[in-house]
This record gives C-alpha cells, structure tokens and sequence, in this order.
DNA sequence: TTTGGCCATTGCAGCCCGTGCAACGCGCCG
DNA sequence: CGGCGCGTTGCACGGGCTGCAATGGCCAAA
C-alpha cells in the first residue's frame, strides 16, 4: 500500500535471514543503495535494526521489547494464566494457549510439564511462545478452525489446496474436504485431538475457549509425551480440560460453551462425572 | 531520516501501548486518518499489525519470528551456548549471556540455576532473554562500558547525566565521575561484581568476552540469590567464571584476555590456581 | 422503519519528499 | 602512489504521500 514503508518492511524481514552490508541489503530489496540507507538509518533510530562495529546491519534489541508487548496486548493471556498454571499443576502435563492469527496458530503462553529429565535434551521447538504453526496440523488449529465463519474458512482451505510447497499439509494435515469432515467431528464433540504440536511424539488434546459473543477466541490444550502418558492416560484429563477451558471462557466474560457446540450437555456431564 | 518509515514505526511503537482503533491511532501519532489507514495497511500485510474482529489494530505475530531470528543472528550465542550450559551444569547458579547495543546491556541468553522452588513464585524479570537494562546498573554493564572507545563513554554519561528521570541511575547507578573510578577497577582486575539484574536479591560477577580486535564483544555473568548463595561461595566460582569466558572467546576467535586488562596474568593465575 | 451520528474507507488534487544518479571521501590493497 | 570498493552526500525530478472532503456501512436512538 505504501511504497517506502513496503520496503522499508521487506529490507527488515531480509535481515531476519542474516546480517549484512549497506550494498547487500540495497540487492535484496532491489532499490539504490542511497534509497536502502535512508530505510535503514530510519530503521535504526527506531531500534528496529543495528549497526555492528563492521559496518554491516542486523536486526535490532527494539523488537525483543516490541514482541514482549505484542504479548501483553492480547489480554485473554493474563486472564488465562492462572487456571493454565493449575492444569498443569495438578497433572504435571503441559498445558498451553493458542489463538487463530492469520490462518494459523499462534502460541501465547505455555506452562512446561514436569518430565524426568528430557532424553535428548531438546525441550524446546513444540510450540514454544510465540511460534506459529499451520492450522490445519494440529488440534489446537482443529478447534479454532472449527469456529470460523464459512467464509474465511473456504479462503484458507483455497489457499491450503492451491499451495503445494508452501507450507502444505505436514504431518496430519488434509486435503480440504478431509479438513470439513474433522471440522465436524469437532464441532459435534466440543473438542479435538490429535498430534500437538508439530511432532508425532507428542499427543494433544484442545479444547475452546469462548469469547462473548460465543466464538471461540482461544484454545487451551493439554498435551505429553506418549511414552510417558499413553493416550489412556491424557483422554482421562478431558474433563478438567473442558472444565478449565469453560473457567477461562467465563472469566474472561464469555459464554461456558461454543455457539457451535452441538454436545454441549455431553461434555458438561462428562466433567460433572470425573468430578465424584 | 524518511518521514513515511518514521511515522509507520511510531505507530507500531504506539501499537505496543495496546490496541487502538484507526481514529485512535491516527491521533496517537498526529496525522490524518487516511494517513494512518495506509501504513496500518502495509504494517498489515507485513504481519507486523493484526487487525482484531473489532476493527482495533494491536500488534502482530510477525515480530515473535523476527525477534527470534533476531536472537538467532547474533552468533556469539550460538557459540557461548555450551560453555554457558556446562558453567551451569557444574554449580547450579544462573548463567547469562549480554552484549551491548545503543548504550544498554541486551540479555542474549540464560541458563537457569537449579534452585529449590522460588519462595514467590517470580522466577522471571531479571535478566530475560531479550530484556534490556541501563548499563550503568549492572556488573556486565560495567564490563561492557569499561572497554567503550573515550568519546563513545563519554558521550553515553552525558546522556546519563542530563536525563535525570528518564533511565536515570537506579539502585547501584552512579553519576558519571563515580562509574568512571568503578571502570578504572574493573580495568584493573579484569572483571566486574555487583547487583545482578536490577534486583539487590541477586549477587552477581562478570567476566568479559573477547572478540578478534581484542575488544569485548560481549559479557558473561554468574549469579545467585544471596540467601542461597552468600558472597564467598559466589566469589569462590570467579575462576571459574573467568575460565570460561576466556574459552567462549578464544572459540570465537578472539583474545583470551582484553586489550585493557591490566590484570591478566593475575586472572589466568587465579584460574589455575583453583584448578589443582 | 427512519434518522442521525460515528467511524472506516475511498477519490482526488497539490505538492512534499522519496528516489536514483553522480560525485566525493575514505580505507584497503597491490 | 594509484586504483578499487564501499559508504556517504548533494541534488533535480517526479512519483507517491498527504490531508480534505465525500461516500458508505453500522449501530443506536427516536
């Protein structure tokens, strides 16, 4: 839309790729090396890139601050908090948060479970705060996607269907119609499951979170490493998730359950149960 | 420098003080509506601004990835990982990771000591990765000043002096002719000690990281909780510390020690010495 | 249902300012 | 010393940014 600012953006994402002179960023973004100096002095002012001693540039300390803030800004965070804290409290399993964000998953927040020490030692990468991962790939996704206006829905599914490479249906995804009929299973269920985040060693359930005008706004989902908690296991936790999640939703000042919810009385129960 | 880029980024700026509507925003910064509608647009399309289904805009997803590529090109982390990990390892106490960029210490990296469950619950704000803190306040600050060319120190304790609100001396800080005497010592020993992260409950030491001019490029600190850890046993580890340090720089290319070390034969001999 | 207000959005004319060329300074290497 | 590469600066041109004003959509009050 705007020209200047258009690149101004494009020459900062290239940085994200690695650091680099004056004449190389100027290449990237195909402009004269006068035009990328005044973007970058601009951008340097702001922080948002920095000058290293060699002269060449990188991405600037600004956006730590700025995605800090980013974080802050979506409230259903601070809400959400405390009962994710307990979840994970009382079952030692991870408990996470997601909203929808341009057609797909963003993590908000995270409560790590308590394992025996990891194996490999890489705790991280399966939805850590702040990453984004396709919708369709992962439970949390489902119960998002599930909440969609029809119309933005066929958009995304278009662009699912019509991108190949691009960030294709990984592991778990469906071709569009597939999507519909799991969407269904969601919504008749008021929850989904599935491979959590990412990995196939790790297994998830979600469950909605409901904002006042009874459209799912977030997802709250418990998940753990299948050979440390069978699937048996976790399907035991559904109850206090959709409990969890129904506390949330009224905090938070929704509605207990989705508009689109068809079993509504069968999940309540299903936690009425588990509580005796 | 460029007007456009310099209104966009004000706005994204503004955006971190929480969601704003179109009108909100336009005012926030001064301009026209129609002004503010465009570059909120291609911040949009950059991912940089979400627009909620209220029609307010917060800030977008996009700056997670990019501060994570952010932390990603700065690729002393990448080499310091291990050391900072093993130091860890071997006595419990919190690890950190900082550099300098425009005048304040930016954490790079934290290896979180083992410690029995926090007492309050706050396990975080000192120090997290990303954070920034006044250099003047802290001991890796005073590492990082002590090696600053004359005129860029100088320049930095102006600003200190003259901005008495503004990121003024907090607890620890001193007016420019008292730090100037604290970085002569630290010359002197090669080393700094002092409050940690802002927070007089965490004692703190840091060892400089030296790059291939022989200047330091970066800091390492150890620190602990007083009541956990008193002074001795903190002091105790500064071979250690030292140690280690002067190994993340030479795995990096630089000197073991820095250029303005008066002391280095008195640093490498106190690691020796602990190490029979 | 109508009406009025509020806000986002769009079209447009004026002119500001962003752009690229070319020249200059500086450090480096042969 | 002179050539080269790169960052930086001055400047004229015109593209695109700006703000005004008008339109459209939504909601609430009448």
């Amino acid at each position: 839309m705007s020209q200047t600012v258009d690149r101004a953006l494009t020459i900062l994402a290239s940085l994200g790729e690695g650091p680099a002179s004056l004449e190389q960023a100027a290449a990237r973004i195909g402009v004269h090396k006068s035009t990328a100096l005044r973007l970058l002095r601009t951008l340097q002012e702001h922080g948002f890139v920095h000058r290293q001693p060699d002269h060449r540039y990188r991405l600037g300390g600004r956006l730590f601050g700025l995605a800090q803030q980013a974080l802050e800004c979506i409230d259903i965070r601070q809400v959400a908090a405390p009962y994710l804290a307990s979840l994970c409290e009382r079952y030692g399993h991870t408990v996470q948060l997601a909203v929808l964000e341009d057609g797909s998953v963003l993590y908000l927040d995270r409560v790590e479970g308590r394992y025996p020490a990891e194996p490999s030692g890489a705790p991280e990468a399966a939805g850590r705060i702040g990453t984004r991962v396709p919708a369709a790939a992962s439970a949390a996704g489902k119960v998002l996607l599930a909440d969609l206006p029809e119309e933005q829905l066929t958009a995304l599914l278009d662009g699912l269907d019509d991108g190949p490479g691009k960030a294709g249906p990984p592991a778990g995804g469906l071709r569009a119609d597939g999507l519909r009929a799991e969407l269904a299973a969601v919504r008749r269920q008021g929850w989904a499951a599935g491979q959590g985040g990412y990995r196939d060693s790790v297994d998830c359930l979600a469950a909605p979170i409901v904002g006042a005008e009874g459209r799912s706004i977030a997802v709250c989902t418990i998940s753990a490493p299948p050979r440390l908690a069978p699937d048996a296991e976790l399907s035991r936790l559904l109850p206090e998730l959709l409990c969890t999640a129904e506390a949330i939703s009224l905090a938070y000042g929704g509605s207990p359950t989705p508009r689109w919810c068809e079993n509504r009385c069968g999940a309540r129960h299903a936690v009425r149960a588990s509580r005796t």
